[in-house]
DNA sequence: TTAATTAAGGACAAAAATACCTTTAATTAG
DNA sequence: CTAATTAAAGGTATTTTTGTCCTTAATTAA
């Protein structure tokens, strides 16, 4: 379905919603192994997210780190999927075609259409706090639990 | 979503089940052109299709090519998934977890369940048949409108 | 001010996906 | 039987994705 970049890109941005505040910062190590992914790689992928302090924030030196703000907390996980350019996924053609529009439609598209609008839907409405409450609850990422 | 190899296994059994019958075969060069895929490529794919005569059916020499039975075109577009080893990929947890399972669920497991499983119906209740005659409708790949 | 710590940024490496090419095998027509 | 045609099979090349490493910049604490 994705991209490990983005897979990376949304557990990650899951548990610093969880676990940081501005006081509290996390540093790479920590992100990386809660989340079980390659440090290095993630390094990359949080370099995007806290481009233009877009979703993420960061801050170097001792006890600096990621974290990320109460406001972006309400940011929709969309924002995750543009900020590691998979935002255009939702709106490809199924079977790959480029001309494949509503009036040019592929043998799948109006089948495949309500599916799409779902998948937009739940990226749209919910956000990144949502996702992290859910995560506590269901305890995911707590006590490495991946 | 898929892979361009699912993409492209999908286009071609689509395009083999209107144009081909036992007598009349198609040549991959015909194939690759009509659904604007790279000829070497699409003969690898082809040839995961015909395994075990799978999918498709394949003959050697002069007038030979591919082409579908009638039996065949009642199988379900899973089975094209299946051959090209994509089968898994709405197995998988959206976020990548390994363990995201129903007892411990990753943070939208339970969100994407519905959309996943419309997903397989999709894939489950459509045959190779129905969709060459939705192509056929909707005049999708012929006169290479792609 | 200096040393330590942490992310940023760039270059590089490995792996996987995609695409190409050449030879071989099967089949058919002459 | 021979030549032509077409897919099968294997190896190779390219591109993209994933992952690593090293140096630089920023920040902090002593």
């Amino acid at each position: 379905m994705f991209s490990k970049a983005t897979e990376y890109a949304l557990r990650a941005t899951i548990y610093i919603s969880q676990k940081s505040s501005v006081e509290k910062k996390l540093s790479l190590t920590e992100i990386a192994e809660a989340i079980d992914s390659p440090p290095s790689f993630t390094a990359k992928i949080l370099q995007l997210l806290t481009k233009d302090n877009c979703v993420i924030h960061s801050v170097r030196g001792p006890n600096g780190g990621f974290y990320i703000t109460e406001k972006d907390k309400h940011l929709p996980l969309k924002k995750i999927l543009e900020a590691v350019n998979e935002n255009d996924l939702f709106d490809k053609c199924i079977l790959g075609l480029k001309k494949c529009s509503e009036t040019k439609p592929c043998p799948l598209h109006f089948q495949y259409k309500p599916i799409k609008q779902e998948l937009i839907h739940l990226f749209q409405t919910n956000t990144i706090q949502d996702l992290s409450e859910k995560a506590d609850n269901e305890s995911l990422f707590i006590n490495n639990a991946i």
